[in-house]
DNA sequence: CTCAATAGGTCAAAGATAGTCAGACGTCTC
DNA sequence: GAGACGTCTGACTATCTTTGACCTATTGAG
């Protein structure tokens, strides 16, 4: 079995046994594979990015750690829907009011959250020089992050 | 526990018991954690700074003192003060991190807006190739807008 | 006034972690 | 077996913490 694949193994039983959240150290989990500590970057960008339904979170320094939070499950289908399909590599502002407003409808976020996420992605607000191909591809990803970042919250 | 972390812990448990306000001795403060005394000021600078809410005095000689008072600012004026001073035309994503982590400390915003603005500005959700000084133009921006936004709601 | 004692302040260096990225190495496909 | 794509490593970088040497301010005794 490939190293990659063990260690995401060893990481998706701690979550599995009770909690939705780990706390690890990069350099002990590298040793305690014998691998490169970069090697653990490499898991994570892999298998527990945003897309797969993970967040992390990580300090450096002196009790520094790393973070891992699972965050999909039944509760937030709409929101991984949308954030798997719906919402592809680019999203216009039209559409993508379009969207905060049915998400406010279906009560999966408030008002004022649905504000928050249309002030942060209106054209006011992505007002660079900056062409419109690269502000809809942020525009997607912020759109994304955020979705996830409240189908971590529905979960309980 | 990292030993910064441990002293940040007892000095706000002295500030939230009844005063908005303590007085300590460096000294006798790092005696008691057994670290050298200038790791107070380390503290102090990194977790009881006017941006933390927070204004620090302090006397040198006999008698000499370090007083920290907990500053108490309505929501929307420290909205308004970040808005018109703080944040800049630019904003880097420590700095953003570390004032929204600010807001949701001070109860200004709730720890689920908090974690939207985070994932919104996040350098994850702004990966696309668009060089630093443009982000942090949108960053602060973006900031701006949703700051604005939580100001307005709290209005009512 | 001067000096010693007593405080706190600054800053740079060392220590402790984690992140990034280019390239070596593997493995699958055709 | 050559190309494409996934895996792994190591050197370099970034960030956070802790300490220590040296500096400045205040007070009080003589």
């Amino acid at each position: 079995m490939r190293l990659s694949d063990s260690i995401e193994q060893f990481i998706k039983n701690l979550l599995n046994e009770e909690a939705t959240e780990v706390e690890l150290k990069r350099n002990e989990l590298a040793e305690y594979f014998g691998c490169a500590p970069s090697q653990i970057n490499y898991v994570l960008a892999t298998r527990f990015s945003p897309d797969h339904g993970y967040l992390t979170e990580s300090r450096r320094g002196g009790g520094g750690y790393i973070r891992i939070v699972r965050v999909v499950q039944a509760g937030s289908q709409r929101l991984m829907y949308l954030v798997n399909d719906r919402i592809g590599d680019s999203l216009g502002e039209e559409e993508c009011l379009r969207l905060i407003s049915q998400l406010k409808e279906q009560r999966i976020v408030t008002a004022d959250e649905a504000a928050l996420m249309a002030s942060a992605l209106s054209t006011r607000a992505l007002s660079v020089p900056v062409p419109d191909a690269l502000k809809n591809a942020m525009r997607a990803k912020m759109m994304k992050s955020m979705l996830m970042t409240i189908a971590a919250r529905n979960r309980s």
